[in-house]
This record gives C-alpha cells, sequence and structure tokens, in this order.
DNA sequence: ATGGTAGTGTTACTA
C-alpha cells in the first residue's frame, strides 16, 4: 500500500494551526512530520486534525522550544527517541506503522552563528548531536526505515542560492557536510529527495529576516527524507511545496513530500 | 561589517 509522507518545520504548531490543518485538507499526506512545535505534548492541538483524519500521533515536546511530532492517518506506534549529545531535547522521535515502516523524525541543532566550536559551545553540539546520530545508526543498523526532518544542513552547492558565499555559513560548512554525510553511511540512508530531484536549485527553508522571500530566493534545502537502501527505490513523487511558504502567516520552511510504494 | 524577522513568554533567548 502506498502511502504519502510529508517533513515541515513548522516554528509552533498552536500559532500555526490553522495552516497544518490547510495542509492537512489540500494536500492530505498520510503521514505529516513537524518540527519546532514549541509545545508540550499535551497542548498540540489535535482535536482539528484529528477531524481530518489524523487520529495517531508519537510526539516529544517541551515548552517554548524544540518539539517534534508524526500525525498519521495511519495507526503508528511509539518507537522510542534517542537524546543524542544529551542535551536534555526534544528533537527526535520514531514511530512504526503497521506495514512496519520506521519513521524517524529530526530536529537537528540549528548551531548558532559562528562555525567553531572554540568560540560558540552550540555548533559543538551540533556536531556532536551528528556524531551520535552517526554511532546509533552505525550499530542500530536500521532496515525498512524512513528519515525526515529538519537537519539544518544544506549539503550540496545547489542546495543553496549561493555556494561559495555559504561556505563559512552554518548549515552550509564543510564540516558540517561531512558529518551529515557520516550519518549517512552509518544508516545507509539514501537521500529520496535528491534521488528523485537530482538536478537543479532545491530549497525548502527562507529566512523571515529578508524583505521579500519570494524575489530575493536566498533559500537553502534544510529539511529531508531519506530512506534505507533497502526501500529507497518505492519512493518517488518527491516536492517541496514552495508555495506553502508564502501562507498567511507562515513558517519559514516549506514542507517536502514524498510517497513510497511499500 | 551589520542587521534584518519571528516565536515564546516576559525580557532574554533561539532560530
Amino acid at each position: 500500500m502506498p502511502f504519502t509522507l510529508a517533513t515541515w518545520n513548522i516554528n509552533s504548531v498552536r500559532l500555526r494551526e490553522g495552516i497544518v490543518a490547510q495542509l492537512m485538507s489540500e494536500e492530505a499526506p498520510d503521514v505529516l512530520c513537524l518540527q519546532e512545535c514549541k509545545s508540550p505534548v499535551e497542548k498540540i492541538p489535535m482535536e482539528q486534525f484529528r477531524a481530518l483524519g489524523y487520529n495517531h500521533m508519537v510526539a516529544r515536546g517541551q515548552k517554548g522550544y524544540n518539539g517534534v511530532a508524526i500525525l498519521s492517518k495511519l495507526p503508528i506506534e511509539d518507537a522510542g527517541d534517542q537524546d543524542f549529545a544529551n542535551l536534555g531535547h526534544a528533537r527526535h522521535v520514531a514511530g512504526r506503522l503497521e506495514n512496519g515502516v520506521t519513521i524517524h523524525n529530526f530536529y537537528v541543532p540549528a548551531g548558532g552563528d559562528e562555525p567553531d566550536r572554540e568560540k560558540n559551545e552550540k555548533f559543538g553540539q551540533k556536531l556532536d548531536y551528528l556524531t551520535g546520530m552517526r554511532d546509533w545508526f552505525h550499530s542500530e543498523k536500521p532496515e525498512k526505515s524512513i528519515l525526515v526532518g529538519d537537519l539544518n544542513i544544506a549539503p550540496r552547492e545547489d542546495d543553496v542560492w549561493d555556494h561559495k558565499k555559504l561556505l563559512k555559513i552554518v548549515s552550509h560548512t564543510p564540516v558540517e557536510v561531512e558529518h551529515l554525510a557520516q550519518v549517512q553511511d552509518a544508516g545507509n540512508w539514501v537521500d529520496v529527495t535528491r534521488a528523485d530531484i537530482p538536478k537543479g536549485l532545491l530549497y525548502s527553508w527562507w529566512s523571515y529576516r529578508a524583505r521579500d522571500w519570494d524575489a530575493a530566493d536566498k533559500g537553502r534545502r534544510l529539511d529531508h527524507v531519506w530512506a534505507t537502501s533497502d526501500i529507497a527505490s518505492a519512493g518517488h513523487s518527491s516536492k517541496i511545496l514552495r508555495h506553502v511558504r508564502g501562507w498567511e502567516k507562515p513558517s519559514d520552511h516549506a514542507p517536502v513530500f514524498a510517497t513510497f510504494d511499500v
């Protein structure tokens, strides 16, 4: 049975309840993974989501910061969470569908402004978080799994608006790209979005700070859909819904979609 | 080199 999955950094699920419901109504992904819910789990506004057919949720939350949730039309069981780098943040949750597919939903630390762990503790935490992911997937050897989320790294030259200008900007530095590649290798993960759309500029995030984000188009592809190699070829129909970035009171991220025939 | 905007929850912190 094919199913469609979306990942979206929502930057407050309570403030943006309306546009989450709009995405559910217009696109109806079977599974919707959210990051930066900025809410305790019990305060996620489930009533409207249930009315739209999203009767299942696995989530981790905290007040004000971080928070990840998997909202699903399909039954999903809680498959635990990890606290890489021991930050005590709600940045990961896993769920398992009845077809046996495990879904990992991640919100990787942004890493602050200065790409130097000596001067900026947050950058070190980001690298340590990625190393934790690498080591865990290395021992876990995931199969029949999908990894999505805001990984806060745009790995390819065509994942950013200007590769050279961004080489020293957190999210596109060589050391981050190398750490992300090691996570990918350790879990046998395939970048489904780029397997599907191998060529051309592709962004999922545009800063709030631009006067006109659409015209400036200084985007980055920070949000990812990966799958383990055993099911990666079942992934297709990838898309990033750029127009959602232009909705009323938007998130600074656009949702990324893929469909899996599994 | 700097500042631009947004969310949370009270005034600084994070992105």
